[in-house]
DNA sequence: GACCTGCTGCGGTATG
């Protein structure tokens, strides 16, 4: 073979397909058999996975033309997917590919789910390419010959970049980045990447520091489809009610959307929401029975898949879902999409809009459904960002200690590791370029006896050092290390399934340990009653009923992003004046008129805090519109700046818009604030970290590292051991740790993780910078006012508290001896 | 004036 054949074997292939090659992909293909690295940035759909297999694939044909390069030689390629789904489609299409060009190349996959007789033959034979997972990708390295293994890899392209990126699993990736690039300092390595706001950044962290980004190549798809947000709106304000966020009643104006198209796609938030959508809909339209279906992520794979593929098919008409089809799985794109409810980022709506069909030219359509009146804010607000295409950052995760901590010990089961070398290696990720050498001896310790505290138990003494090199000879410890790598640590769950075996899905224990056998509850669409729990599953039979329980599960809690909250203030502050042409204003006029009349509407200049006294007690409203985390920590902030004045608990609640703080006693804002800045930036951290809640919320969050560290064995496969104990456990050494040592890197990360996941410090600091700048306005009121209101309904849902049980039962009996 | 809130994702028991 002639170089150059390649090429023109691929042009032939694309011929007979009837392909055009876009201009992106040509520009990759250049790049890439120019021997450059980068990141092309494409949307779903647009044919990215080609941009950079075809090159490979022309490179690999080339390459079998030069003697001594020859195939065989064994694994040259890694393509990392964040799903097992996706990996699998990507190996159909490329074996597919392969036989239809006649070519003679080795595509192996390498998941969860690959077979044991395929890993086996991996041992010794590895294809030339490979697709993996970035845990798969881990458990290579942690055999022992996985210097042989990769000693031939020349390219790494990571699929769906942007999602991995800002989590975990993206650590993981860049730590087996830096270990490839040693192994071979001319690795190529390409992303591919959804467009986020930090597509710099993220080709940063791709690269790792030090790599010159001007010799990156930034691939762009020039997408510049119009994109319409259309919001349905009621016929009258009445119909939305002031708070709640299921959205339902608007149902038939969604269903009349959905008759009119073949497929649609309903987001929801949650997958409650799925089920109460889904059984809404088969009460009031039966017709819906057999061409409609649900898709979340509690629900058993199988049904999913059939679900997957029934879409793909085209026999829905209508599925259900939350983010579980967000990414991965290629279906042919459906009709029209709506999205139920705050999507609480520009991004992800934008995203999900892009799942909606389209011919080519013609615009594609999003509908939004708001759940309750404030969402008509929203709307507006979603489309401004979507017309300016702001789009939010997906920030990297930094100095995660524990992901660290298991990448030693991983790469000690394998060939183990000398330990300058390494650090030097790590300090080129971006997670870890400010490692200090003391952390980095705290971590070797770690490893080694344990942490200080935990010296004297000898099951912490994981990794021996001999000859310089750290290695794991033990057995067991390899095994348990093996059994427990990635860096998802989920809740335990339940199985549900019907007796006569088919299994649904799964629940939570919390859920579970509420219902008595007979108990009705709705799941997966179907009405099902309780017959017992038995080792880890629970079995039901169906039901008749059609009243029951709807299934809860404590899921992540999205924020509203910045970005589109500083839209919402935009729109609110003018919505009276100047609501334009938009019918979302025009139609919740009276719920402003109401607003304006009992309180004010903030303008960009103004933080509004209405204060009300109810038979409850004296509220405090605070309204920053900054998304419910930062509003979390900012109530934590007040009530204990305002509780070192005088003697005071509140009950906290909040939602997107702003918060809550309740009390038995009145408080005098007009003159505190007019003598100390409650909203002051100064001693933040230390003002946090010494409300009750910190430690409490430190605890919480250091389960999931304590996991990921390798402190607790999380059990074997199929034989879990009960939450109950790993939560005690996690608590135990939490504890311990926090008590006896100064230094413990794995407790700092806890706190560290509080501070930027749960109150998203940063994003609170520059909310009290604008603060600062901003006037305050306190209103008193003489009933909560529309923007309150909600903020109340979720209270009673929640009862958050600051103050001790006893002290408000106290206070209570106390307030009732009064009364009488 | 009145609400059924909380997403997603992986891996694993067998020797070089």
């Amino acid at each position: 073979m002639k170089k150059q054949q390649g090429q023109e074997l691929i042009k032939q292939w694309f011929k007979t397909k009837n392909w055009v090659w876009a201009d992106f992909q040509k520009k990759a293909a250049k790049a890439y058999l120019a021997g450059k690295s980068g990141m092309v940035n494409a949307p779903t759909g647009s044919g990215k996975t080609y941009a950079l297999w075809l090159p490979i694939l022309i490179r690999h044909i080339d390459s079998v033309a030069h003697p001594g390069a020859k195939a065989g030689k064994g694994l040259q390629v890694l393509w990392i997917t964040p799903l097992r789904a996706l990996s699998r489609d990507l190996h159909r299409n490329m074996e597919l590919v392969c036989l239809e060009m006649n070519l003679l190349w080795d595509v192996g996959i390498r998941t969860g789910d690959t077979t044991y007789k395929d890993r086996q033959q991996q041992r010794t034979r590895m294809p030339d390419a490979l697709i993996i997972t970035p845990e798969s990708l881990h458990i290579l390295f942690s055999q022992k010959n996985s210097e042989q293994i990769f000693r031939h890899v020349h390219t790494v392209v990571i699929d769906e970049w942007h999602e991995l990126m800002s989590t975990k699993r993206g650590t993981q990736t860049e730590l087996a980045l830096a270990r490839l690039r040693s192994i071979n300092p001319d690795l190529q390595t390409w992303g591919i990447s959804a467009t986020i706001g930090n597509l710099d950044q993220a080709r940063q962290v791709l690269l790792g520091v030090g790599a010159p980004l001007e010799e990156a190549e930034l691939i762009k798809a020039k997408s510049k489809k119009k994109l319409a947000v259309r919001s349905i709106i009621p016929s009258k304000i009445e119909n939305l009610p002031w708070s709640g966020y299921m959205g339902i009643r608007l149902v038939d104006s969604v269903i009349d959307i959905v008759r009119k198209s073949k497929t649609t796609l309903i987001f929801t938030n949650t997958r409650s929401q799925t089920e109460v959508w889904y059984r809404t809909i088969i009460e009031k339209y039966p017709e819906f029975a057999g061409i409609m279906a649900l898709h979340h992520g509690s629900l058993d794979r199988e049904i999913r898949d059939w679900v997957e593929d029934a879409l793909h098919q085209a026999r829905l008409k209508l599925v259900i879902c939350t983010s579980s089809l967000d990414l991965g799985v290629d279906f042919r794109p459906v009709e029209t999409v709506i999205q139920v409810g705050s999507p609480k980022s520009i991004a992800r709506f934008i995203q999900r809009a892009g799942r909606s069909g389209h011919q080519p030219g013609a615009q594609s359509v999003i509908y939004f459904c708001p759940t309750n009146a404030l969402e008509l804010i929203e709307a507006v607000s979603l489309r401004d960002g979507v017309d300016k295409n702001i789009l939010e950052d997906r920030p990297p995760v930094m100095h995660a200690y524990d992901v660290l901590a298991q990448w030693l010990l991983t790469l000690a089961v394998g060939e183990g590791f000398e330990e300058e070398a390494l650090f030097q290696e790590i300090k080129k990720t971006y997670a870890y370029q400010y490692l200090e050498r003391a952390e980095w001896e705290w971590l070797l310790g770690y490893i080694s006896t344990g942490s200080p505290s935990l010296q004297v138990y000898d099951e912490f003494k994981k990794v021996e050092r001999i000859e310089g090199r750290y290695k794991v000879l033990s057995r067991k410890v390899a095994m348990r290390h093996r059994l427990s790598m990635g860096t998802i640590v989920s809740e335990t769950s339940l199985k549900v399934k019907m007796q006569q075996g088919k299994y649904l899905g799964s629940i939570e224990e919390s859920f579970v340990s509420r219902l008595k056998p007979g108990d009705v509850f709705f799941f997966g669409g179907m009405s099902v009653a309780f017959v017992r729990l038995h080792e880890m599953t629970v079995t039901v039979k169906k039901s008749s009923s059609n009243k029951g329980q709807l299934v809860r599960w404590a899921g992540g809690r999205m924020p509203l992003s910045s970005q589109l909250s500083t839209f919402i203030r935009k729109r609110l502050a003018e919505a009276l004046e100047n609501p334009g042409q938009e019918k979302e204003l025009d139609r919740l006029q009276p719920l402003l008129q109401l607003q304006a009349q009992r309180s004010i509407i903030p303008n960009m200049d103004t933080l509004l805090i209405e204060q009300c006294a109810t038979k409850e007690g004296y509220h405090i409203f605070v309204f920053p519109f900054e998304g419910r985390l930062v509003h979390e920590g900012m109530s934590i902030l007040l009530a204990y700046r305002l509780s070192r004045l005088m003697p005071i608990g509140f009950s906290v609640a909040m939602n997107d818009y702003g918060f809550e703080m309740l009390s038995d006693r009145s408080v005098d804002l007009d003159g505190i604030l007019g003598e100390i800045d409650l909203f002051s930036e100064d001693n933040l951290v230390d003002d946090i970290y010494h409300s009750v809640n910190a430690t409490e919320m430190a605890k919480r969050k250091f389960r999931e590292i304590a996991a990921i560290a390798g402190l607790m064995f999380q059990g074997y496969p199929g034989k879990h051991q009960k939450a109950k104990h790993l939560q005690a456990s996690a608590s135990l050494l939490f504890t311990v740790m926090s008590k006896y040592e100064d230094h413990n890197l794995l407790v700092k990360q806890a706190y560290q993780e509080v501070f930027t996941y749960q109150l998203e410090e940063e994003r609170m600091r520059e909310a009290l910078g604008r603060i600062s700048q901003q006037q305050i306005r306190i209103i008193k009121t003489s009933k909560p006012s529309p923007f309150a209101f909600p903020i109340m309904v979720d209270r009673l849902r929640e009862q958050l508290t600051s103050e001790k049980l006893e002290d408000r039962i106290q206070k209570m009996l106390a307030q009732y001896s009064n009364a009488d």
